[in-house]
RNA sequence: CGGGGUGUAGCUUAGCCUGGUAGAGCGCCUGGUUUGGGACCAGGAGGUCGUAGGUUCGAAUCCUAUCGCCCCGACCA
């Protein structure tokens, strides 16, 4: 048991200016945290209390999943990194450092940077200890600090430069069973997030190269959340940068051509929206979208309707390293056209081989024949089909879902929500294997790839989704599992030497049927000590005092309820043991 | 990185527009009265007004630069 009065529960009464959402204004007000720099937080002690009961759970649900714990650096040498598939995508975001600050002295200074995830350290360690097909399946996890340079830090631990995270990563003989580790974590989220208390729904997330269903995020539904979730009433859930619509029938057939291209002028029209207009009056979903990019150096193309706009994660399965949208510095001497003019039909690119690609939308099947820019500064093209006249080199999938197009698998209307990313599964293959030479002999003496899954929990994210799904005005209020203490005695006259008697007799009994147990003891007023209870949100409160004491009661409130219970001093004891340990059967 | 905002005591802030002795509430310290939902009274400590320049007789206030923080966007392995 702890005694509040020399422990450190340093709560506020004023939110702090800088918090805006309720999440991180009570985890400043609660002393659960308190900020050193943007995105960087201190665990003060409730804090690293709940942290502690979150590692846990994780730890539990992960092993019993199949995961083995180890620890691994959080400084890598800049050499793994480089000799891994994203050095150029994930270096941006990296910590980097050298071995002894200015180190000037030196001509070759060894190079770091703190890891923002662990799959170039682990995969290198698996490639030299592990080569049969006997040791695997493997699937290696740690509950450690990770590290990302993020450029916008967010509402506290919502994101972090430096944070908690469970990362897993897994190591099969084959797909089958890489598909058989990954559903066996994620099953194992699904228990941990339900021990945690907390609401979390698989979706489906953008798998990049992958392709396939093998990627699943778990998201927290709140207002405040960075992604928005795609969903429909028949259990369709998915990110937003991943989900699809039912709005192209599969087999749609392709329109024939109309008639012959006819170029027209459109001085000074730049937009979408003005060739909608008079006189032109062509409708945003009969017009072609061309936008240009530059993936890995070399400008290509994606065309969309008019009316769509591009979902620039889904550019991701086209297998460029790194991209962005081109300039139009840059676009002008491929296309011959400056944005507003362009055009992906055939014959009117200035400089064609320079492209490295012209990928559509199936959507612009809808358009059939449409309008679109010329490639010449003032002018577009109609009566241009899909087939006849645009130089695609493949069709995918690259537009943003709106609400109330129909659910890829029930045709029922998509809906959209907010969500907080807490977790997030993925399904890798071989791409680090193969980086990394990770290859074991099979019982033929042939050797493999290694395929890959790999794991993420966000713990401390996790810690502020748990408060921002469960509070009210006064407070935190938290599930069982992870409350920093289950039970708070709030004495509320601790110079009694009685009720103190009986408030270590409680804590006892309490802590015997499996509890954590605080006692404020301070030298406060009621009031205060009842503000806090609620604000620092324990489930279960006891209070003791001097009225009470004469008439032979106690009581006893949950956090989660307005009802107070007067219960005999004969009969207390018993009861809050009985009340624990129904709170623990209901929390598993 | 673009846009917006902001920086005054441990915390929340007023004052800034219109330059002239830096103010309040909370918290803290001392004493007293209180004691079941953030008590009251009296006294007290605590601020180079983010930093550096500049303008001015005089700068928290005006100007410039810079740094931090917050929000929106972009970005997000």
């Amino acid at each position: 048991m702890k005694f509040w009065s020399q422990y450190f529960v340093p709560t506020l009464k004023e939110s702090p200016a800088d918090a805006e959402i309720a999440s991180h204004k009570l985890l400043v007000r609660a002393g659960l945290v308190r900020k050193l720099g943007g995105g960087l937080y201190t665990y003060m002690p409730l804090g690293l209390r709940v942290m502690q009961k979150l590692t846990q759970l994780c730890r539990e649900e992960i092993e019993a999943g199949g995961g083995i714990e180890l620890w691994m650096p959080h400084v890598h040498p800049v050499e793994n990194w480089e000799q891994g598939p994203r050095w150029a995508a994930a270096r941006e975001i990296m910590f980097r450092t050298d071995s002894a600050g200015a180190g000037k002295g030196r001509s070759k200074e060894p190079e770091f940077v703190l890891g923002p995830t662990h799959e170039e350290v682990i995969t290198p360690l698996v490639k030299q200890e592990i080569t049969s097909y006997r040791d695997l399946p493997k699937n290696f996890f740690q509950i450690a600090t990770k590290f990302r340079n993020e450029i916008r830090p967010r509402f506290g631990l919502m994101r972090a430069r430096e944070f908690v995270m469970m990362d897993a990563y897994s190591f099969d003989a084959n797909d089958e069973a890489a598909v058989k580790s990954y559903f066996a974590m994620k099953s194992a989220y699904e228990k941990f997030f339900k021990r945690v208390g907390i609401q979390a729904i698989a979706v489906e997330a953008d798998t990049g190269v992958m392709g396939g269903s093998f990627s699943h995020e778990f998201m927290v539904p709140a207002e405040i959340g960075d992604d928005d979730v795609i969903y429909s009433e028949s259990g369709y859930a998915a990110n937003r940068e991943k989900a699809t619509s039912a709005l192209v029938p599969k087999n749609i057939a392709d329109a024939a051509p109309v008639g012959a291209i006819e170029e027209f002028a459109t001085p000074g029209v730049v937009t979408i929206a003005a060739l909608a207009t008079a006189p032109y009056n062509v409708p945003g979903d009969q017009q072609f979208k061309t936008l240009v990019y530059i993936g890995d150096g070399k400008p290509f193309i994606v065309i969309l309707r008019g009316s769509d706009e591009l979902e620039e994660a889904k550019i991701g399965s086209l297998g460029f390293t790194v991209f962005r949208p081109a300039t139009a510095e840059e676009i002008e001497p491929v296309l011959g056209a400056k944005p507003g003019s362009l055009g992906a039909v055939k014959g009117t690119i200035k400089n064609a081989d320079a492209l490295a690609g012209v990928f559509a939308d199936h959507a612009i099947r809808l358009i059939g024949n449409g309008t679109t820019g010329a490639n010449k500064d003032g002018f577009h093209l109609r009566n241009i089909n899909v087939v006849r006249d645009l130089a695609i080199t493949k069709f995918g999938d690259f537009r943003r879902v709106r609400p109330g197009e129909p659910c890829p698998q029930s045709g029922q209307p998509l809906q959209v929500r907010r969500g907080i990313e807490v977790g997030h599964i993925f399904k890798l293959g071989t791409k680090y294997s193969e980086k990394f030479g990770a290859v074991y002999t099979d019982d033929q003496k042939q050797s493999h790839l290694m395929v890959m899954g790999c794991f993420g929990i966000g713990i401390s994210r996790t810690m502020q989704a748990v408060i921002e799904q469960s509070h009210d005005a006064d407070g935190i209020v938290w599930p069982w599992n992870v409350a920093p203490f289950h039970v708070l005695i709030c004495l509320l006259d601790p110079d009694s030497a009685d009720a103190m008697n009986l408030a270590k007799k409680l804590a006892t009994a309490a802590e015997t049927a499996g509890a954590d147990v605080i006692i404020d003891d301070r030298a406060e007023r009621p009031g205060v000590k009842f503000k806090d209870a609620d604000l620092i949100g324990i489930p279960l409160r006891v209070t003791i005092g001097s009225k009470g004491l004469k008439e032979g009661i106690v009581e006893l409130k949950a956090r989660n309820s307005k009802d107070v219970a007067k219960i005999s001093l004969a009969e207390i004891e018993q009861r809050l043991a009985a009340i624990v340990n129904e709170e623990k059967r209901k929390a598993t």
